[in-house]
DNA sequence: ATAATTCAGATTGTATACAATATTCAATAT
DNA sequence: ATATTGAATATTGTATACAATCTGAATTAT
């Protein structure tokens, strides 16, 4: 018997619950990496029995934000130098691409939102909310692209670095130079030059990669 | 408390072990995609509850090559055109960048294991393991990048391309072209002639996909 | 004092059990 | 004949229970 996906909504259940909260707790840098998660532990805050955290630990351990130390509880996975430059690496090869295609496709609505998004992180003062204006601006503009796989790599990649860059407020760092080059990359998009939009996207990703790198030295020394 | 992860080793739990075989049966085509699988008829298959089956299926989600429809069991995810576009398109921009990083650190026995590889694809008869050692010969060509987030994305792109290829055995078109092309690739590999050895990668990859659409065309008329 | 040993407690992985909900198919109405 | 309803069945998601095994600290031996 053949059945093929049609109607993907569903209810969400616990262990979906779950997941969305654990990775939320993870990116944002509330729980951080190496701290130790006890499944019933977990349980307890969510009011649930350990099965449905079970389901939603695996599946962030399939996406590498977590892994499992038996009878030691799971932690955040810690991030090493080496990931981080492949990640920068790969968001710098895959990102201009997704957003060259998607300035051909780009709707007025997703520019006006990704303007909205774009002045909240320039003049937002909390700096713990940095991190998801940035997001929220960038994954904005790729949305019109259609490409979901990419978009999927490029979501968990950034999910990753998101986990350890929110937990040391690194973003702190390079905020005006960021701030420029998004308003750069806004207005390559808005002249619908998608070729543009993906050179100074690509740019962004670099530069904020060294600014990344620069503050991590400063920081040991 | 603070733990850092050190042993990974662990012995396999049933949930491990179901995990391998289904994603197993599915990049082989054993299990095709719509293909409607009960919990309950895995968890019987394997002679275990369907605790166990539930986590594998949630990791297999999670990958993408495996999704929920409530009621109605898991299913194979079909694969679509674009998204079969988008996974030649990510490897053709990722792994020339890996197989030019593993060049420069390749050891002899990387290159011998390789030839012997590309040798097993060139003479293989039996059509059913060509995916089998075509996976091997490439795999091998990336192994001294030191890239394991690259390695961990391509290899699970792949997968999903597998999932559907080898099910349709389509790699039995372009044989001659794909061994001549290997043969390129590890003769600039011998030559460490990294850029070479990233061109012609490149160039495999996207003639592979050509490849694949003639053929895709060729089946619907 | 230090090293080895032991044992209680903690933690995990999974089987079983059960309530909630969807599906299916026969019975009925149109 | 086709559409609608309803009850029996199937399927899922999760709570509870339990055996296996690890950890850690007290205890013993050196």
């Amino acid at each position: 018997m053949k059945i093929f996906a049609t109607n993907l909504a569903k209810t969400a259940s616990s262990s979906d619950v779950i997941f969305d909260a654990l990775r939320d707790s993870i990116i944002s840098g509330q729980i951080q990496a190496g701290e130790s998660m006890r499944q019933a532990h977990i349980a307890e805050l969510f009011n649930v029995s350990r099965i449905p955290v079970r389901e939603a630990l695996k599946r962030l351990e399939a996406q590498g934000l977590v892994q499992s130390l038996r009878y030691k509880g799971y932690v955040v996975s810690p991030l090493s130098h080496a990931e981080m430059e492949e990640i920068y690496e790969i968001r710098a090869n895959l990102e201009p691409i997704v957003i060259e295609k998607s300035v051909a496709n780009m709707s007025d609505e997703t520019l006006e939102e990704a303007k909205e998004y774009c002045d909240s992180f320039s003049t937002e003062a909390e700096a713990s909310k940095w991190g998801e204006w940035n997001r929220l601006f960038h994954e904005t503009l790729y949305r019109d692209a259609e490409r979901p796989y990419h978009l999927k790599l490029v979501g968990e990649a950034i999910d990753r670095v998101d986990s350890y860059l929110r937990a040391q407020l690194v973003l702190t760092n390079g905020m005006e130079i960021a701030i420029r080059e998004h308003h750069g990359i806004l207005e390559a998009c808005l002249q619908r030059d998608g070729a543009l939009a993906a050179k100074r996207t690509r740019e962004h990703i670099l530069g904020s990669y060294r600014v990344l790198i620069d503050y991590l030295g400063n920081q040991s020394k």
